[in-house]
DNA sequence: CCCACCTCCTGAACCGGTTCAGCCCACGGC
DNA sequence: GCCGTGGGCTGAACCGGTTCAGGAGGTGGG
């Protein structure tokens, strides 16, 4: 509209159609003190007028300056992430927070954890971002001492063990997986397996010792735990062997709903009817647990609340304000049609 | 491992240590000409001993000067985007390419087009982006012409109608679209309806056009197009008034493969067997058709490879260097157990 | 022998902001 | 009337790179 400026306006521009100097423009834009109302105003009108918006690299140049932007590593296979609702819901809730606020998002996903604790470097060394969300924490994770000490600011979704006193928002998973276990004890199950996440994860470790300990006071007969990598394709391989041997589960317990989705096509082309002679619980509640039949009894979680939440919290650190270990609402257990009463056969 | 210095080593320092001007290590860090080959030699030590990263946002402050990240929006409800695997392929296969390149992806979700369109403004404004990818195009598309002016180097995932004359990758769904509907037309269908995206895409648009005059060729009796919004829940709803009708067809193509997953429990949910009384076609084969019982038929397309072949477009065309349309690989009908010759009731 | 030219490098400007020291001036108190 | 105070603003430095004009010194040709 302002044809006369070819190149964006800068507040040099700004100064000079105020007549004042670039300090005073920047501590008016700023609303920092050092100008009168009077000044400020006309200040602030002129670079509307301009239509002037900062250069970003250049704010972030300065001493103490904001780059503006989070990043998130998300190092899982590509293969895996493709259907996998999760981790597309918890990007949604973080932008739905960043949105307005005028930062922005750096998205990375990585193959191995070198790659994840080389992005997060490359991040710092570069001011590419102003902190970073650490999510799938675990077994004596080092990227947690690493962001520590790049130094990078850090929120970490999970924990609290082994967040190593970083900001986190944690869930009770226990909780939940006690609820599961005894409602699956309660319909006559006493033969539960639960088909867990990889090892290498602390929430499959929290959760195992929790399907265990559960059973143990529900008083199962039998209740083991199996590593898979989330993958559908694991989902289905593990599942077969399950349902192959001559003493089969009667329930299963997923640790993602994805391979939840395969271990109820495993039982289909199987013939073995569910939730007659088999009950499938999915952990994280995606629309495909109510999509496919029958729809899947699953543990679901706001994931789009916690990314809000994690967005938050990361923002409040970087601005320097003090933040804390949070609890998120806890996970709630939702019956549908995968899960019933054992019919005797 | 250098203790000597707190703060992250600038090329000052480096200037300092080699006992140079600031240029010469310029010079020397990128390759340029203007310095001897034993001068860079040492500067190039002595840069990788101080452990020296370039400086993003002073990079790209410089005249001429890249940011180092391209932007991806994403404009379509948080709700759909969950469980839709085909944008969480997309970004991994941009992640691939840019991967190593040190060039990182900005990745914003909005709720509508005037935020899609304020995202634009704002990168390019803030200088946040060297580039986006431009995904969805729309019957009348604006974006086009706002990338152009702003001026934001654009690909186009799409076209080439409707691109605009920017560089774009496209696919020639019209022919594979001809090849499903000539496929349920041998198998014995005479009745069927394509479940369409939202009307205003392009692809849409190309799509059912594609599917009327693949039917008409192929002398089906009826063939409609009905346009929902690709969740599942729309999905569920629109096959449910489907296969209600007194006349329902035999055959749905599905235009993604949450739908059709969809579309499959509401064939259970009325017991509607599938594939005898109902063949089931979805677009784009995740891993979720795959999964499901029966395995959904698919159209299948290299979703990583397109990202990643869109991606370096898009390096290229920031460079500077000239890009064209190109066509990408066919997608390819991969038939499974949700397709069948129609048996007499 | 002198000049032109090339190589290698320096010094300084520049990108677009932020911030700090310090100046000017009005005003209030004694 | 004089001094202290503080609000309002300026000028300059600074962040960490890139780039350009130009200088020093060596080399080759006429």
């Amino acid at each position: 509209m302002v044809g006369a400026l070819m190149r964006r306006p800068t507040i040099v521009d700004i100064a000079k159609a105020a007549g004042v100097s670039k300090g005073a423009v920047s501590y008016a834009l700023n609303g920092r003190p050092g100008v009168s109302d009077r000044t400020r105003e006309r200040i602030l009108t002129i670079a509307r007028d301009l239509g002037w918006v900062p250069n970003g690299p250049a704010r972030a140049l300065a001493p103490g300056g904001l780059v503006g932007a989070v990043g998130m590593v998300v190092d899982r296979p590509a293969s895996e992430l493709g259907a996998e609702p999760f981790f597309t819901r918890l990007v949604s809730g973080i932008e739905a927070e960043l949105t307005g606020s005028g930062v922005d998002l750096l998205l990375q996903v990585t193959a191995d954890v070198e790659s994840e604790a080389a992005a997060y470097r490359r991040w710092a060394a570069e001011r590419r971002v102003d902190g970073v969300v650490v999510v799938d924490l675990r077994e004596s994770d080092y990227r947690t001492e690493l962001v520590r000490e790049l130094p990078l600011p850090a929120v970490v979704l999970g924990g609290p063990e082994g967040a190593d006193g970083l900001p986190c928002l944690w869930t009770d998973d226990a909780a939940v997986m006690h609820e599961v276990v005894h409602y699956l004890a309660a319909l006559g199950h006493r033969n539960a397996v639960q088909v867990a996440g990889p090892e290498c994860f602390r929430h499959t470790g929290a959760r195992a010792a929790a399907f265990a300990e559960a059973a143990r006071e529900a008083g199962l007969k039998s209740a083991a735990t199996v590593h898979a990598d989330y993958t559908g394709d694991e989902g289905t391989r593990v599942t077969r062997r399950l349902l192959a041997h001559r003493d089969r589960p009667t329930a299963l317990v997923y640790d993602n709903d994805l391979m939840a989705v395969a271990g109820l096509g495993v039982a289909a082309e199987m013939g073995i009817p569910v939730p007659d002679e088999l009950s499938i619980v999915a952990w994280d509640d995606s629309v495909l647990c109510r999509l496919v039949r029958p729809s899947l009894t699953a543990v679901s979680r706001d994931v789009e609340a916690n990314g809000a939440q994690v967005a938050r919290m990361l923002t409040r650190l970087v601005a320097g304000e003090p933040v804390h270990a949070v609890e998120s609402t806890r996970g709630e257990l939702v019956p549908r049609d995968s899960t019933g009463p054992l019919t005797e056969s």
